[in-house]
DNA sequence: TAGGCCATCTGGTCCT
DNA sequence: AGGACCAGATGGCCTA
């Protein structure tokens, strides 16, 4: 296998500059209840190519239906059902032959769920500026979200930047003179996804992605 | 070998 | 009742 290069923890941590583990407050979101439930933006993610996903798809057999998908489902999940015994449950007064056959639909269920979820970070992968080079690892998934954020913060400042320069046009002064600063949008106030901290290894980093530069220290390009 | 990331199973909770 | 969502637990793979 080649050499995989890959963003540090470190590199997603200046994505984020308020991210630590403990701000992932998990019991806040637990009972929220907040948003329509059932279904996914996007339809699951139809439209991006499923090869994308390797492991998943390799470990999990994948396959289409929910016809006993249950136990080819790798030893990971099969290590854990032989380790539980049976059901542990057991609290559903069912036979244990339904009882298993419930959980595995039940189980089913929430690897396609989970599948659609992953799917859809693939294709916020797809879209966000980073090298999408088979000798660069796959972002994670967490920093695949604070990438995007990022992205989607940059974007939107870019937007209002060039807001701003129409209107400054649009009053019939020329350009003659520098913009000011405030006005430029390549200039210092850019924003940039990986916010104002340098990347560890930065420039090496920075190079590995194909876009503009996304680090304010190293702005060449590679 | 430790730590990070991931897939999967599981039981609980909420919603339709 | 059944489905969706969530978070914890577990174990595998990979990298530093």
């Amino acid at each position: 296998m080649a050499e995989l290069k890959s963003l540090g923890g470190e590199a997603y941590l200046a994505l984020a500059p308020g991210y630590s583990p403990s701000a992932f407050a998990y019991g806040a979101v637990r009972g929220g209840g907040e948003g329509p439930r059932g279904s996914y933006p996007g339809g699951g993610g139809t439209d991006f190519h499923p090869g994308a996903l390797g492991k998943s798809a390799e470990s999990s057999g994948e396959q289409s239906g929910d016809e006993e998908d249950g136990f080819e489902a790798g030893e990971k999940g099969g290590a854990a059902f032989e380790r539980e015994g049976k059901l542990k449950g057991g609290a559903l007064g069912k036979k244990p032959k339904e009882q298993r056959s419930l959980r595995l639909s039940i189980n089913a269920r929430e690897r396609r769920r989970m599948h659609d979820l992953n799917d859809a970070l693939d294709g916020l992968r797809s879209v966000i500026p980073y090298a999408h080079s088979p000798s660069v690892r796959k972002l994670s998934k967490i920093a695949t979200l604070l990438l995007a954020k990022n992205y989607i913060l940059m974007q939107a400042q870019a937007l209002e930047e060039m807001r701003r320069l129409v209107a400054y046009l649009n009053q019939g002064q020329t350009l003659s003179t520098p913009l000011p600063a405030t006005l430029n949008p390549f200039g210092q106030s850019a924003v940039y996804p990986f916010g104002g901290a340098a990347l560890p290894g930065c420039p090496e980093k920075c190079t590995a992605f194909t876009g503009a530069a996304l680090c304010k220290h190293c702005n060449d390009k590679p």
